[in-house]
DNA sequence: TCTTGACTTGGAGTTGACTCCAACTGCTAC
DNA sequence: GTAGCAGTTGGAGTCAACTCCAAGTCAAGA
């Protein structure tokens, strides 16, 4: 796959791609004889990854780190699994505030949803 | 309240009190005979309001076009409901896609935690 | 063979959201 | 009254994460 194929593919752009692979979060992704990158199957899975934890807020260091650690093996697993684990408690305090913030809208929602129907009031902020 | 003392209690710095004002985040705050701002309970209010909101992710420019709304009255309330709707609903969308990602972190740390068991497997990425 | 369009690189530019700085003003304590 | 600290301003600097650009290369069709 080239690198525009896999741009429409993942919705991201060719200059995104080239980003992130110099960023060091697409293990060395395989070039044609021409020196044109070829992504395979299991580089769209990567990507699909990195995207998602991007996504979800965590940094192009954070995933740099953990592609690093990769590299080094076998023997890097448990930090792996730590740096996950540390993540994915972030993750979960985030998912939780904006749980939060959720309810919070719904009621200023509903407050305004009221001043509508009221014709009258004006509210604080 | 005087700048530090608010920048304190919210845990926002007085650079950050100060750009948000500028930017039109805080609506017109008060000041001593000498320039000096001075923070209501209300301002605090509005404050705490733009802190959650840019936590969960909405960009100045929306807090900033919401208070523009504000400003110019009540003939604005249903403007303003539909902004926040808006923003609402957004925030939802990224809701459901960080719970996704949460799943999909957990499903990765089991995987890990299989891998380090065993003492063989090394994974994909 | 020539054109055309997609690919390559290194490096510069942009954007959003702060964060810092210099130069100045204004209270408070001694 | 002067030292020292907190406040003020406009504007410059920083940072993360892209995004764009110029100059060149490559591959396929007329």
């Amino acid at each position: 796959m080239t690198i525009s194929e896999v741009g429409k593919r993942c919705n991201i752009s060719p200059d995104t791609l080239r980003y992130y692979e110099k960023a060091g979060l697409l293990s060395d992704v395989s070039r044609t004889a021409g020196g044109i990158r070829d992504y395979t199957e299991q580089d769209c899975a990567q990507i699909e990854f990195v995207k998602c934890m991007r996504n979800a807020g965590l940094s192009i260091e954070v995933l740099k780190k953990y592609f690093e650690l990769f590299k080094r093996g076998k023997r890097t697993l448990k930090a792996r699994r730590d740096l996950l684990a540390t993540e994915r408690k972030a993750l979960q305090k985030r998912f939780v505030e904006l749980q939060d913030t959720l309810k919070r809208l719904d009621y200023k929602i509903s407050v305004y949803d009221k001043a509508l129907k009221s014709k009258t009031k004006e509210l604080k902020f």
